[in-house]
DNA sequence: CAAATTAACTTGCAATATGCAAGTGATATT
DNA sequence: AATATCACTTGCATATTGCAAGTTAATTTG
């Protein structure tokens, strides 16, 4: 059976991936207070098992020690092929929090839209792609467009 | 949370779905003695809720009533671009069945390739999309390129 | 500097989901 | 008429997840 669809085949590490991708998170805290209802222990163990995996990495901020901060690596920011092509399936088939009009402007900008998200991650850039959340929605959730500067044809 | 993400956050919904798409399954009984190890009653949930979704279609064969003939709808189908990005994913960074040569010619010619796949699809075309399995790949798990007839550079 | 707070986990236990082996019932084949 | 096939069910063991309440180490506050 394919790897990739083991890695991935429960409810929880897809989101994480996504929520590190597109929304900025960064610490334990946020995961558990994003309101997605994911317990601790289960956290712990997905946060530890992407690690493993080599899919996200783990260092303690310097300055607070308290603090841990988890980020993709190479391998796992380069899912956003993935997470964007989910995103489209998603706003075409489900009901979507982002306006069809947005997504199918991604779709039709796939490489700029993956090369943004890449210069985030590169950056470090802890914005959220699209500035707040609102269920039933893939990237960051949002119905606003404004502000999500993605997307302009060129 | 992304509806997208809920839906295939099992172990097994992802599985089924790529059977159904690239390895020309259509009945209960394929799923069962592929040798993923899927149990019987949960995989009759799992075709059921993917169903429910619309994603799959159950029909019974005429001709003989006792087989079930599941298909992939065309909602189903669109979520090829998403199985694509994912077996490109697992070629570069898991152990992959499929030699790298095939996936990154297939990443060359995404367009290509889910055209052909959708094209089975409306012909109904039951034949893999690779000829056998083995375990650790992606789409349909064979390390021969032989028969792969998708990507061959225009 | 002691007390309160915070962040990242652990732990114990209940609820849910999954796995397994053995049916069942409706066709179809021999 | 007997047997086989196919798509499920059922009952129960095991594994995973969810929940609430700790624990530990590191800051912040008064």
């Amino acid at each position: 059976m394919s790897i990739a669809l083991e890695r991935f085949g429960d409810r929880w590490s897809l989101l994480i991936i996504r929520d590190l991708m597109v929304r900025g998170f960064h610490t334990f805290k946020q995961f558990q207070e994003s309101g997605e209802g994911i317990a601790s222990n289960v956290l712990t163990d997905r946060l530890r098992r992407l690690k493993k995996w080599g899919i996200i990495s783990a260092e303690t901020e310097t300055g607070d020690a308290r603090r841990v901060n988890y980020r993709l690596t190479e391998k796992g920011i380069d899912l956003a092929p993935v997470m964007l092509e989910l995103l489209i399936w998603g706003s075409r088939h489900e009901a979507a929090g982002l306006p069809c009009a947005v997504t199918e402007n991604m779709a039709k900008n796939r490489e700029q839209v993956l090369k943004e998200v890449r210069l985030r991650w590169q950056n470090r850039d802890r914005t959220p792609v699209l500035p707040a959340y609102s269920p039933g929605n893939f990237f960051s959730g949002n119905k606003r467009t404004k502000g999500a500067r993605i997307p302009s044809n060129p």
